[in-house]
RNA sequence: GGACGGGUGGGUGAGUGGUUAAUACCACCAGACUGUAAAUCUGGCGCCCGGAAGGGCUACGUAGGUUCGAAUCCUACCCCGUCCA
């Protein structure tokens, strides 16, 4: 018996709101974090590790499971979870972020996205209609449509071309798609455009889908301009509908898109910046490699309840680190991971209780975002600057 | 005792008359990373002053010498390696 997955809203503090998406391989609160399994691994860790941090969904991508280890084989084997062994929902994207981040090896026209393989050169054809069937056959419980992604300091030009061409891709995701048990998000683009960005909306919305997305955002634009963008984009969709802000998942920045009505989120920075070496905290990011964490003989984050902070200390990880010994990268993408989901957990307690607004602010008292301390310090030079030319005229 | 080869910044190691405070890698010190071509990338790294531009000082085993100029050439000495006695 085959279940049609769902979203149901259950409260509201603010702007900020909590229900559930249910799917056939299990329910999930919102709002969710999902870490990105790109290549059908959460990259240093393994399902027992994911459970263990609190992971509810998992992303995968179209673009990289095609090309390996080809859409034909996860089919066979019974889809994405039964090969990389996740028992829970998945969702993949597209493969049109792709179209972004490897411009330089894809060419584009009306009927998809021509790339030629990273791995291999070999050319390989995405249109609206082969990313769904290739969506259909890795067997993810949300999958995303054929987008235009641009970056953000693109002309309006750019944008526009690129928020048209995606609605007409979109129509043709969602005429293409035929399994029932798979939601297919719609995504709004539009840039920092705000008139651009009402008119994706229009035109996504009236296509009609279970849920939609943001997407074109973390793409260089300033925090201002992406919170901004994220407030306008969710006013412009409907409320019963999940909405999945695409691509953002530092710790500052999933409590203010929460704040704005953010359901459900994706993001490489926690596991990739875990793999660099940097850990969150609840102050904000720290360095492992930095050499004051090489004697700390307590976890990295007293009181963080992880099996990293809960088994080693900082002096262990810092050395790990420093010996490119493989265990760190795992201690490490487990601990930001677990980070960021226990303060989706917080949030969606928060919501229903009414204390949503406590626990942002509570946030911004103690965390330092990593720009906002470079910030600072640029400012401090530069005063300086002023002030040591001043003396010299 | 003799014959070769060699001693360069924390380490390995380029450099054989000026463009060298000295390539590169490592180590070390910082920073960045947002729908993953990332266990990656960027910057700093003799000492002193400076925000910077820049300036001053010291430096290629030791001591002399040649030269306008030496890590680079010459002499002596001290060490290290290989081989011969």
């Amino acid at each position: 018996m085959k279940r049609v997955p769902s979203f149901e809203l259950e409260s509201a503090d603010g702007g900020a709101r909590a229900g559930v998406l249910r799917t056939p391989h299990g329910d999930v609160p919102t709002p969710f974090f999902m870490p990105v399994a790109t290549q059908g691994s959460v990259r240093a860790v393994d399902p027992v590790d994911l459970r263990a941090a609190g992971a509810r969904i998992v992303l995968g991508n179209t673009y990289h499971l095609y090309l390996r280890p080809g859409t034909g084989l996860l089919e066979r084997v019974g889809g994405l979870h039964e090969f990389m062994r996740w028992d829970g929902p998945t969702l993949t994207d597209s493969g049109g972020f792709q179209g972004f981040s490897l411009e330089h090896l894809r060419e584009v026209d009306e009927d998809g996205i021509l790339f030629k393989s990273h791995i291999d050169g070999s050319m390989h054809k995405f249109t609206p209609e082969s990313t769904i069937e290739a969506q259909e056959k890795i067997g993810a419980d949300v999958i995303m449509p054929l987008d235009m992604c641009v970056a953000a300091d693109s002309s309006r030009e750019t944008v526009e071309w690129a928020l048209e061409r995606t609605t007409r891709w979109e129509a043709r995701c969602k005429e293409a798609h035929t399994r029932d048990d798979q939601m297919l998000f719609g995504i709004v683009q539009g840039g920092l455009y705000e008139d651009l960005r009402r008119r994706s909306a229009e035109e996504i919305t009236s296509i009609g889908f279970p849920g939609y997305a943001l997407g074109g955002l973390s793409v260089g634009e300033s925090k201002r301009e992406m919170y901004d963008m994220t407030e306008l984009g969710v006013s412009l969709l409907p409320t019963d509908a999940p909405r999945y802000l695409m691509g953002v998942g530092s710790p500052e920045d999933l409590v203010e898109s929460v704040a704005r009505g953010i359901d459900m989120f994706d993001c490489v920075l926690p596991t990739r910046i875990a793999r660099n070496g940097a850990l969150f905290s609840r102050e904000g990011r720290i360095n492992i490699y930095s050499a004051p964490h090489r004697e700390r003989d307590e976890p990295v984050e007293p009181g963080c309840d992880c099996y990293t902070c809960g088994t080693f200390s900082a002096a262990y990880l810092h050395h790990l680190f420093k010996s490119k010994e493989l265990l760190g990268y795992r201690l490490a993408t487990i601990h930001n991971l677990r980070f960021v989901l226990r303060m989706m957990e917080e949030m969606r307690e928060a919501i229903p209780a009414g204390s949503f607004g406590e626990y942002r602010e509570a946030f911004h008292r103690r965390f330092t975002p990593p720009d906002a301390k470079a910030r600072r310090e640029q400012q401090r030079k530069w005063v300086e600057a002023q002030r040591s030319g001043a003396r010299t005229v």
